[in-house]
DNA sequence: CGCTAATTTGATTTTCGTCAATGAACGTGG
DNA sequence: CCACGTTCATTGACGAAAATCAAATTAGCG
């Protein structure tokens, strides 16, 4: 999380191309191998970048809304407010997400997107995405098909949070962050940063700040995790993967479903 | 649940049409009129029908699957299991549902599909969906746009689940499964069967059996519902729908970011 | 009619939430 | 550069919601 996105996507097999990179272009091709037209198209959504400091709300929910964001660098997290003040941290996005979800289906915004780290954003009026729906079909496909994967990880985090206890609701929330941000900075790293505060973890495994406090506790004592402030440290990866039984649902995307031609 | 699906869907503006409707036509179709080569394309998906007796496992989590199912009638469920031998359900599955996300990003079947009563199925290659998006371009976005839809209902579940009590959990589920039914069934009934156990209740909210049929008689003791067997009757909607804040998202979708043809 | 599965009931335990106080870290402005 | 305020982490005592365990009753179905 220091140096911001820096280098090239290691596991991208299609980064030697002439011009800069797109964010979307990243990740999509790292599933199937784009054309030049179908990498055109996405640069053209990338057009009004914007950056924000960490912490800056970039929507509300409810407000009107007709963008989505695509993450350029930095990560970010859509949240809804309940009205005894309680929040549920929905998800997290990374570089190459889109925020589509949130804002597409409706004409307001089903949630708040807020920032975590540093990042910055390229904002997308809707009607440019049903360009891309019009002209480029296996882009339509192979962003159904994300969908769909985002879809099923959503689901791991309700039963996460529907079946299992503290421990392995914490534990499974720091690996799924892991796999995200290793996406981002490399195969690397059992080490990160993870600028959220005990009330945002709580927020997005159903659990209070103080227990949340407790838990992680009772990983360090397990030599699960190492602390030191913000760094958290995964030192059994395999043991807490196992541990909580973690899936890996954003690594891999299948198309071999898509149509020729 | 008695006559399946005998009728017109009351709210369809396009249900004029001579030849039958296609089930996933009647959904789709609500949210946006659709051509006829559209309605032909959505019928030809529907060749390989198939019935299925309540309570059947129509596939397994694990399963190797290359097919999709658009649901022609009758209600199913989604679900997932825990080592420790806990479930969860993840979602629900009503007339002119597909139930693409659990198995179109990888070659397996990432939940089980089980049928909560009777209900016919069409069984869809997933290469079929495939072509769909190669020629459908309007089709592509709906499908992306409902999928978006059905992603929020499910984070409304993530935050019923794991930020509220359990009289809001049950009371909110109840409400969910009515609404969709209502989409079948019609605008009438405060009134349906619910053929499920105080089991898969717990499973879908998160509680245990126990602690469901403690919930629901609070809930008759409100005076917010009635029980007679499976017969659940709401007998104070809004009371109930302001109680748990509960919110609907899947009676509209917006299409106006479409591209124009 | 009898068997099985589902619901109901009650007693008890556990996990997690609540509340409150303390302390560390950080940033700001005098 | 230090005082101050704010925010966040930590700690402990206590309480409550829901889980667990076990038994009894009921409903459903062949």
């Amino acid at each position: 999380m220091k140096g911001p996105m820096n280098t090239i996507h290691p596991l991208d097999p299609a980064t030697q191309v002439g011009s800069p990179e797109s964010a979307l272009e990243r990740k999509l091709s790292y599933h199937l191998p784009l054309t030049f037209s179908e990498k055109d198209a996405l640069r053209w959504l990338e057009r009004r970048e914007r950056s924000y400091p960490a912490g800056t709300v970039i929507v509300e929910e409810g407000d009107p809304s007709d963008n989505l964001y695509i993450i350029a660098s930095g990560w970010l997290h859509g949240s809804t407010r309940l009205e005894d003040g309680g929040r549920q941290i929905l998800r997290f996005y990374f570089l190459g997400d889109i925020t589509a979800t949130f804002s597409l289906a409706w004409g307001y915004c089903a949630a708040t997107l807020t920032a975590v780290s540093d990042c910055t954003l390229f904002e997308v009026p809707r009607h440019a995405l049903g360009r891309i729906f019009r002209d480029y079909p296996r882009l339509s496909a192979l962003l159904y098909a994300v969908g769909s994967a985002e879809q099923v990880a959503l689901s791991d985090r309700l039963t996460s949070v529907g079946r299992t206890d503290a421990i392995k609701r914490v534990g499974t929330l720091l690996l799924q962050i892991r796999t995200q941000l290793q996406v981002v900075d490399g195969p690397a790293g059992s080490v990160f940063e993870l600028p959220l505060t005990l009330q945002d973890l709580g927020d997005a495994t159903g659990l209070t700040k103080t227990h949340v406090g407790r838990t992680l506790r009772a990983l360090e004592r397990d030599g699960l995790i190492e602390r030191d402030g913000k760094i958290i440290r995964i030192v059994a990866i395999d043991a807490l993967t196992e541990r909580v039984r973690f899936k890996d649902r954003v690594t891999h995307v299948a198309t071999d479903w898509f149509a020729e031609g």
